[in-house]
This record gives structure tokens, C-alpha cells and sequence, in this order.
DNA sequence: CCAAAAGTGTTATGCTTACACCCATGC
DNA sequence: GCATGGGTGTAAGCATAACACTTTTGG
């Protein structure tokens, strides 16, 4: 490792000729299970906010990029990798932390149900009890992190409208009521069940994969993402170019 | 001011018990002149990129809001105030700024024309030159300031696209081709007027101001923006509500 | 009277919404 | 055979996209 910018004194630390806030990344991670929205949080076990409930999160290292702290924070504190991850916002209000100054960059992320299963929720060392929590039944939380959630949680709803992303919810294949299920879950409404697949059907991103989930009742095709399709922003221009038939791209910057 | 999370050390300056990353805020801000889109700029009098071209911007003060730091270097930087301001992204690559470890929150700003007729563009103290270049001719920017300039330029064109934000790059008052020109620009595509002013008018959020704009030829009525209309983001659902007639709220989320 | 920009409607097409019944399976 | 969830079509209304000429002023 090398400390250009830093230097160690005497006293042992890290010496700055300005102050400097401390970065860290939070995580809020979001899963489907048991046909609810739910959210991975800690348990804090020292103060300030011993008992409540947090993100995951840690301090951004001295060479690490924030989106490898975020994802290194996540499998450190909760085990969990493999996950979607996108920057969502960055936090930084004086006293968000009552200890020091700490401007937090918040990451959203989604973890499919295949993963959910296959991986084994746990704390890390220092951390507390780690649990999902029902997004809509939340404990109290530490900091300023009912804020941020609230925030992921408007973006998760965002990317679902406009975006192919609530597949990463769900496992590698899945019926078109499983997906209709996300859905409502997350926007919190009832939709209409024909109108939802035409449309489904219709935006291209799914493709039948042959199988069919055998269950109670009446078996249901199984349907999965095709490739090309997945992070594909589709939301529709309101300006669209006079030859707008042929997908064009938009005109590129010179740097 | 109140130092709690520091500790000034013998050989002057802060220390930490780890390391820590300079957090800087980095401004990208647009105005409209001469049917150009452009950015403001600062000329870099010193190492690194030395000459080259840059953001706008500077460190964020100890116990000093994100938000306030934006503002204030911009007036500091470039003696521009009164912008419309939002969070764009946050980089932090190790490797963004060769002195040090930085990590710099974005902040997308749009000056109304009337604020550039006002204001006196000029660089400050320990600045270079400040000048505005065309977006689709810039000089060579340092550090990684193109990419966040990529970055907001697609920002831009999406709030044009989406909500009532391109008003806030004109004066007060406008005719409906001087708000056409605005969206052609930023766009870089050529629109419809018919359809354009269809829908512009369509969308509720412009009233006539009574004026005329008087010219070199026909005079054309002056519109300007329904207060509340502003920041409104009306971009339509992709599921909406079974009654979706009456506008409802989205479900709120308990904390 | 000419140049230049302002202003204005209609049609065809496709998308959105609302809505109710039959189908296949497990028990 | 019945309970349960899977699966399907249509009609009405609305928004969009394409398209060309007239009006008003200044010089």
C-alpha cells in the first residue's frame, strides 16, 4: 500500500493540513422472499444508537474505490455478495453522525432470490444481528438511515416502472404471477393481471424458457430475461427524433 | 466552531486514527446564450494539469453541508450565486486526482438567463481564468471532469425530457421558440413546432404572461412558468393505479 | 413587397385502459 | 367435483406523429 497523501505521526494516525470528513459507504440491500419486500439491516451493539437497527456500512478504504467498499462492506458485515449494486445518493449533513463528521455515499443493491437462497445471512465480527426486515413493518432506525431507505425505496419503485430491473428480484426463471407479485408488492397496488403481462410481454425483455413450475394447481411457463435485456433503460423519449424508427443514438460529447 | 472529531497535533494540522479521503464538491453548471448550451469552466494556473480546464469546485468545510459547500464555491470560484442546484453523482476513484485520495460529490446547476445578465462571471482569488464554452466544443478538461460532464449532460437531457427544469435555464419571461430553441439544443435534434408547443402547452405548466416579445419581425407572446408547476416531475406511470383519475399519492413508507 | 419568424388543425395510427370468463391441476 | 391460481381478447378513448400554409411585423 501507498500512503502518498498520508503521514503517520508521532502519535500514531493520519495527519491532514485540512480536516477531512470521514467517507464510508451504506447499503441497502433489497430481496424478495415469502411475497415480501424486505430489507437487510444490523443490529447496533455500541452507542451512539446501541439496539437500534442500521445499514450495512463501513469506512471506504485509502485506495478503494467506493463501489468495492460497498461491496466489500456487504460481504464483511452480512456475508452477502454476488448482489446488483448502483450508487444511490450521498449523505452528508453535518450531524448525521453524532460522533464525527461522516459523509456517507449510500448504494442500492438487489439480490435475486436464487442468491437469497443460496447464501447464508450472517454478521461479521463486530457488527450485531444481522435480519431482513419487512419493508413495510421497519424497526427503528439509527442515523439517518429511515431517510436513505426511504429514498432507495422511491428508486427501487422508479426502476421497476421504467426499467428491467425487478428481475434481479427474482430467481433465474420464474412465472409471470411470481413477477406480477414484485411488482405489486413494490409499487403497493393491486395491477391488472391481463394488462400487466401484455405489457410485460410486449417491452421484449422476457423470453419463455420451456419449463413450467409444477405447484398446487394449474401448472405456469416459466419465463426468463433475455440477455441483452437486462439494465436496458427503456423509457420512452417524449421528444422523439422525426426519424425515431430505427433506434438512434443520441449524439455523443467530444472530450 | 467545534472540532470534536479532530485533534490539531504538534506538528500542526489533523489527525485520525485512519485514513482518510479529501472530500471535495465538484460544480457542472449549464446556461443558455446565443442559442449555445455551455458550461462553466475554470483555467487551472497549477500542477496537475496545469492550463487545462476544469470544474469548478474545492473541499467541503469540516462541519459544512454538501449542499452549502456546492454554493459556496461556486460564488467563491466564479462569483455566480442564485442557480438551481441538485445532488449529481459522487466519484472516487483512487486514482482521479494524482496529489491524493479524493473524493468529489457533483452538483448539476442550471443559471436562469436573467441571473447571467445580472451576474459577473469572475475567477477567484486562487482561481485561473473562468470562462463558459459551447458543450459540444470543449477544451481538454482534467482529471476525469469530462466524464463528469458526460454525465450531466445526460442528467439534463433527461429532466428536460421528463420534467418542467428547462424553464430554469431561461429569463422569467419567453417566447415558445426561444423555449423550443432551448430543448433543440440540449436535445441536439430538430423538433416539431407544431407538435412541440402542442405539448408544452398541453402539459399545464405554462401561462401566457400577457407581454409580447417585440423583434425584427412578427411579435410573439410571452409565457412564463406556473409557480407550481416548477420541480414537478411528471413523468406518467408505466403501471398506474386502477383509478387513476384522481391523482393519488404513492404509499408512504413508516419510519 | 419581401424576408423572417409566429402561429395554427387534421388525420391516421398505436397504445392504454377497463373488464369477465374458461382452463388445468391437486386433493 | 371443487378450489385454486393460470391463462386469454376486445372495444373505446386517448395520445402521438406527420405534415404545409397563413399571419404579422420591420425594413
Amino acid at each position: 500500500m501507498n500512503h502518498h497523501s498520508t503521514m503517520p505521526t508521532a502519535l500514531q494516525g493520519y495527519t491532514y493540513e485540512y480536516p477531512r470528513p470521514a467517507v464510508t459507504v451504506d447499503m441497502i440491500l433489497f430481496a424478495f422472499q415469502n411475497d415480501r419486500l424486505t430489507v437487510l439491516l444490523i443490529r447496533r451493539t455500541h452507542d451512539p444508537f446501541a439496539g437500534k437497527w442500521a445499514l450495512p456500512g463501513g469506512f471506504v478504504g485509502e485506495h478503494e474505490d467506493l463501489y468495492d467498499a460497498a461491496r466489500r462492506e456487504l460481504q464483511e458485515e452480512t456475508n452477502v455478495s454476488n448482489v446488483y449494486l448502483e450508487q444511490l445518493y450521498t449523505f452528508g449533513q453535518p450531524d448525521r453522525d453524532p460522533r464525527m463528521r461522516v459523509v456517507t455515499v449510500a448504494y442500492f443493491a438487489l439480490l435475486s432470490a436464487d442468491e437469497l437462497a443460496e447464501q447464508q445471512v450472517r454478521s461479521g465480527s463486530d457488527a450485531g444481528d444481522a435480519r431482513w426486515w419487512d419493508i413495510y413493518q421497519l424497526p427503528q432506525l439509527a442515523f439517518d438511515h429511515a431517510r436513505i431507505l426511504e429514498y432507495a425505496l422511491q428508486r427501487l419503485r422508479w426502476k421497476l416502472e421504467w426499467t428491467a430491473l425487478g428481475f434481479l428480484l427474482l430467481p433465474k426463471e420464474f412465472t409471470l404471477s411470481e413477477l406480477q407479485r414484485v411488482y405489486e408488492t413494490v409499487l403497493h397496488e393491486a395491477l391488472d393481471k391481463r394488462n400487466f403481462r401484455r405489457k410485460i410481454l410486449a417491452s421484449g425483455v422476457l423470453e419463455e424458457s420451456g419449463n413450467m413450475r409444477a405447484g398446487d394447481h394449474r401448472p405456469a411457463k416459466l419465463y426468463r430475461f433475455s440477455a441483452q435485456a437486462i439494465e436496458l433503460e427503456q423509457a420512452r423519449r417524449r421528444f422523439p427524433k422525426p426519424d425515431s424508427h430505427k433506434r438512434s443514438s443520441s449524439p455523443r460529447l467530444r472530450t
